[in-house]
RNA sequence: GGGUCGCUAGCUCAAUUGGCAGAGCAACUGACUCUUAAUCAGUAGGUUCGGGGUUCGAUUCCCCGGCGACCCA
């Protein structure tokens, strides 16, 4: 309890001037001898952690983000009143504390305090500062107690920032420039997906939640803008899992003139400059294994990657188009094959449940059916095929890479496949959009493109078990 | 969508075969002039996730629902 005198009128004051922060402090006075004083008077700020009191003389540990600092007081300094204002501090109280560093007989450097303020007071009970808080959900529906309590959360939040600047910095170097498009969209394009809708009221539509920045990004590059990215939130309307949060952050960009070769390598180069900024070093540790970014990423086709995994050989099935040979090659690796799948819905099938979780290293899958990859142009080697490449590390799907659709007709073509998938029920089809076909007939140049998802990447960099621990909020249902 | 597990005091966790809902920390009162998970004495704290059922009696067994985690599809 705070004192009363204390919590009436002016109880949450305004701004507190603080002049250290505990690391300073630690810095400039750390090696004083025990009993010793400093001759410097602080102000320093923070959260209480624990108050220990001994009658006529008291400590508090205080947080602020540097590190902790301990407040020391005596009756002989503060007076009784201001002794007993200095016990009613609670744990979880935000304070001001100002005095003189001195290191204790017992050798604590601490701040000897000559008036302290509660600047927040915590009507709350705070968690058990030594369990801390275990309960998965608290956690995340409350993350400023994680954040409070639970010292591990905080060093994610930073490499989240970190692998952001990593790719700001890592594109802007090679000419790239930061684009920001809508987030409503009336079409959701570019991406397999199925997407929110929303409505805008004044002008009386339905709009989407992008489901992927791609098409405007590509009506950019038709602009004259060769390099653009955007580092963007993306919304899918899908569930939640380890692997998937409805909403989520990709960076995208595009490069004209390259093909997806290039922009493999650009990722793979990209991949490396996030993992030093973020860990330091190339050197990835992930469930329980390890390897390093610093090896050149394999490139394999889909079929060598279903094949090296202990599944079939599918490449004559393929060429004959002999869709039965695929059915039951799925089924007999456990795939319940839905009857509308196409022949390249099931060898991606196929592909995901046989090889996808075993591709720790880092593995570009080159190469996609055509009908689930509705973006990409087509492959010169392979008949039914796109360039179109995945790149897998963790047995995660981290980026799609294209060299990018660019022939109107072609892409009209394929729009129209996929509106005939979304009238036969597959609801991740694409839309067609007529706006973006227009802007194509003006000539797109020929262009590599990547997506690359942060929050997997994250996850991967910081070997952690789910999505949700890169993410601060996570979607959750609501309690009641 | 299916399966398994979890939900008890602010936090971390107990509760025997179905038999008085508890401990530690936090809170509150008091003692203590160098503690640092301080210590000591005392006080208070519960819709056991919600609803229903079985039973003399339910945290415990059964059914329905909620939220979460994990696995599978």
């Amino acid at each position: 309890m705070t004192d009363p005198e204390t919590t009436e009128g002016s109880s949450f004051p305004y701004s507190y001037d603080r002049t250290a922060l505990a690391e300073d402090i630690r810095t400039r006075h750390g090696a004083l001898e025990p009993g010793a004083e400093s001759g410097e008077v602080v102000r320093v700020a923070g959260r209480v952690k624990t108050v220990r009191t001994h009658g006529k003389v008291a400590f508090a540990d205080v947080d602020d983000p540097s590190g902790r600092v301990q407040l020391f007081a005596t009756i002989g300094v503060l007076g009784e009143d201001g002794m007993a204002a200095f016990e009613g501090l609670s744990v979880g109280d935000i304070v001001g504390a100002e005095g003189e560093v001195v290191m204790t007989r017992r050798g604590e450097l601490s701040v000897k305090v000559t008036s302290t303020v509660i600047l927040a007071s915590c009507q709350r009970s705070m968690p058990d500062s030594w369990h801390g808080v275990s309960d998965i959900e608290v956690r995340y529906r409350q993350r400023y107690l994680d954040l409070i309590v639970n010292p591990e959360t905080r060093p994610v939040i930073k490499a989240r920032a970190d692998a952001n600047a990593a790719c700001r910095s890592f594109l802007e170097e090679r000419g790239f420039l930061e684009v920001e498009t809508p987030l409503l969209q009336p079409i959701a394009g570019g991406a397999t997906a199925r997407p929110f809708i929303t409505h805008h009221n004044s002008l009386d539509i339905d709009l989407y939640l992008r489901i992927a920045p791609e098409l405007y990004l590509k009506r950019l590059l038709i602009g004259g803008l060769e390099k653009v990215y955007e580092l963007n939130r993306s919304f899918r309307n899908e569930g939640v899992s380890a692997q998937h949060n409805p909403e989520f952050t990709m960076l995208e960009a595009y490069e004209a003139y390259v093909d997806y070769h290039h922009t493999m390598s650009v990722v793979e180069d990209l991949v490396r400059a996030i993992a030093v900024r973020v860990n330091g070093g190339t050197v990835v540790t992930w469930d329980g294994g390890e390897f390093d970014l610093a090896e050149p990423f394999a490139r394999i086709t889909m079929f060598e990657a279903i094949e090296t995994n202990s599944g079939p050989d599918l490449r004559d099935a393929w060429a004959g188009d002999d869709v039965e040979a695929f059915r039951s090659a799925a089924t007999e690796v456990g795939i319940s094959v839905d009857p509308s799948w196409s022949i390249g819905k099931i060898l991606m099938e196929t592909f995901e449940a046989v090889a996808e979780k075993k591709l720790i290293r880092p593995t570009f899958v080159a190469g996609m059916p055509k009908d689930v990859s509705p973006l990409a142009k087509d492959h010169r080697e392979i008949k039914g095929f796109t360039e179109h490449a995945d790149l897998i590390i963790g047995g995660m799907e981290m980026a799609p890479i294209y060299s990018e659709l660019n022939d109107p007709d072609e892409q009209r073509r394929r729009f129209k496949a996929q509106m005939k998938a979304r009238a036969a029920g597959d609801q991740e089809a694409a839309m067609a959009d007529e706006d973006f076909l227009e802007a194509l007939a003006y000539g797109m140049p020929p262009a590599g493109g990547f997506g690359l998802g942060i929050d997997r990447l994250l996850r991967l960099l910081l070997d952690l078990g789910s999505l949700r621990d890169v993410i601060l909020f996570p979607t959750m249902k609501p309690e009641q």
